[in-house]
DNA sequence: CGCCCGATGTAATAATGTAACGGTCGGGAT
DNA sequence: ATCCCGACCGTTACATTATTACATCGGGCG
């Protein structure tokens, strides 16, 4: 199977691109704006395959906007989420790009506590047990949030 | 069956007894120190169903000890998790007393939009399903947190 | 006793996130 | 054309959450 976790050597180039690419696509389609601003900030977190922490991401904005503070980072992210662009890493504080935008599904991550490398499951079974579950205690799920904390495959080889 | 979202009546201070008599039982067992301090903080997070903030319990711990600070609270906090009888609440920054301590199981909550009660789902079958699904794609869980966020029985009914 | 060590006190500060208000700009209605 | 509106972003200030670093206390034990 195709792993969540990139082979070392990818051609991120082009893994950037084509996320990028989905997401003009996936704005146009639903009609949302994908400014400059957000767009830049999209890239920025989809810089490594780790979570990136929102200073960070203001701090690396800053070299090329100086005006950029807190709300401009803070509002892009929260455009970028409620696109289903980017996934909020709450165990972390920390934000990461969402490997499969417009498929509407909630986050089921997988984080490595060695290099910090987040896969993602994208298991609509998980989804549909939570679901079910939560239903038979009488609750109406409509958002679910899975973090898994672990080993990821390079690590667990190299140690 | 029995709901994890207690019924309105309950007799409250028996259920925090019970989780404090449970939480010296399991400390004995496990060889740590619930000091008057931890125990304290254990009993002001069970006070009430909801989740509750680390600034909010030191608001309430400086009413009864006028030394205490932040570090105060956050390494009982530190402490309680460590030992299973808290969950931290990702989503929400807050804590909520844990209903099954001492049955080393993953986090699965489920948080009532309206009312912020939280249920627990202790369900294995999810918590295996997890663990199998991160293990096809060469992941060795360690950790889960499941949060629902939805709309609970009597808030349902009310609205 | 005197030492050690875990627990707590204390002060300062870091990291994360939000509120509030004003300016700019583009598109549609009049 | 011009006016108005709403989305976007700038800007300042502040709120909330959490940690670091070092001092002190107090009980167990040689």
């Amino acid at each position: 199977m195709r792993s969540t976790f990139e082979p070392g050597g990818h051609d991120h180039a082009l893994c950037v691109g084509g996320a990028l690419a989905a997401a003009e696509a996936l704005c146009t389609r639903q009609g949302r704006r994908l400014t400059r601003l957000r767009r830049r900030v999209l890239e920025l977190i989809w810089a490594r395959h780790n979570p990136v922490r929102a200073y960070d991401l203001l701090d690396r904005l800053r070299q090329e906007r100086r005006s950029a503070g807190p709300p401009t980072v803070y509002r892009a992210l929260d455009f970028l989420i409620e696109a289903g662009l980017v996934h909020r890493v709450e165990s972390l504080n920390a934000y990461i790009g969402c490997r499969a935008p417009g498929t509407a599904h909630p986050a089921q991550l997988l984080i490595c506590r060695v290099c910090r490398a987040v896969g993602e499951l994208e298991d609509p079974e998980i989804c549909e047990l939570v679901r079910r579950r939560a239903g038979d205690h009488g609750f109406a799920a409509d958002r679910q949030t899975i973090e898994v904390m672990g080993i990821c495959p390079s690590c667990n080889e190299a140690g």
